[in-house]
DNA sequence: TACATAGTGTTATATTATAACAATTTAAAT
DNA sequence: ATTTAAATTGTTATAATATAACACTATGTA
């Protein structure tokens, strides 16, 4: 079940680059960073980043246009996250809370609408900035 | 406590726009909508959706980079949202759910760390589209 | 009145993201 | 092994989203 996906040569360039980035990255850092492995055009960073979005090895934070690696053994595939963001410092981490996953994944709205996929973003203060 | 916010010319023309729309506004489309009113600019539409967002008013749908009238009495500003997202048609509702709001309000992550604001994104497919 | 704050108008430019096309690589199925 | 489909790549051009910088005007309030 945990079938591990073979990335590409692209693929695996741009995500050991996010991977081993202490914050999100936004596309066009991205861009300059792998030009000396050959990568040139936003294009082919953009397809990188889709798929690897796709395949839940990164996510991509909404509201900062830029992109963390997934370290959340879980999710397999990128349907429900959430995040904390510093709104000084612009830290984000990844949180894996089991009950605030279930309570998420288990909302219904009054139409009993329910979801199949949610992004949460939380804003505030980290340790350090408070 | 409900101060009134009066809004300036062109806050209002965007707000008015914004509000009569059934569905989310993307900033150029508003800027094409307002330029008979005298809006020649992306810089005035940005301006009075930073202001708008900032108040209240409207709120921003991060995934869209959209903008929706808030119909939500309780939220002056726009600190603690929630919207569910038709992933076919597109359509975007605000989602006002007391015990959802509460549950987010109140989370803290492990590391006790609680939060000012937060925006949540549910996606799916909406009562026609399924 | 004077002062600070918020809003306006404008030009230029930065940032983020996709379209369209041709070629190549990879995986899988015969 | 050969064919075929799907995924990936490389490339140029361009679309869509957003902000910088500057000068000026309106509004609220002390």
């Amino acid at each position: 079940m945990d079938k591990m996906q073979t990335l590409s040569k692209n693929q695996q360039i741009i995500f050991d680059l996010i991977d081993k980035s202490p914050e999100p990255m936004k596309a066009y850092s991205i861009l300059h960073n792998v030009q000396k492995k050959g990568i040139k055009a936003p294009l082919q960073v953009y397809r990188a980043l889709d798929k690897l979005v796709k395949i839940g090895k990164i996510h991509k934070i909404e509201s900062r246009n830029a992109f963390i690696a997934c370290h959340n053994s879980s999710c397999q595939v990128s349907k429900a996250t959430a995040f904390s963001i510093c709104e000084i410092c612009e830290k984000v981490t990844e949180i894996s809370s089991a009950s605030l996953s279930k309570y998420l994944t288990n909302f219904k709205d009054k139409d009993g609408m329910k979801y199949s996929k949610y992004n949460l973003e939380f804003f505030g203060l980290c340790k350090k900035c408070r």
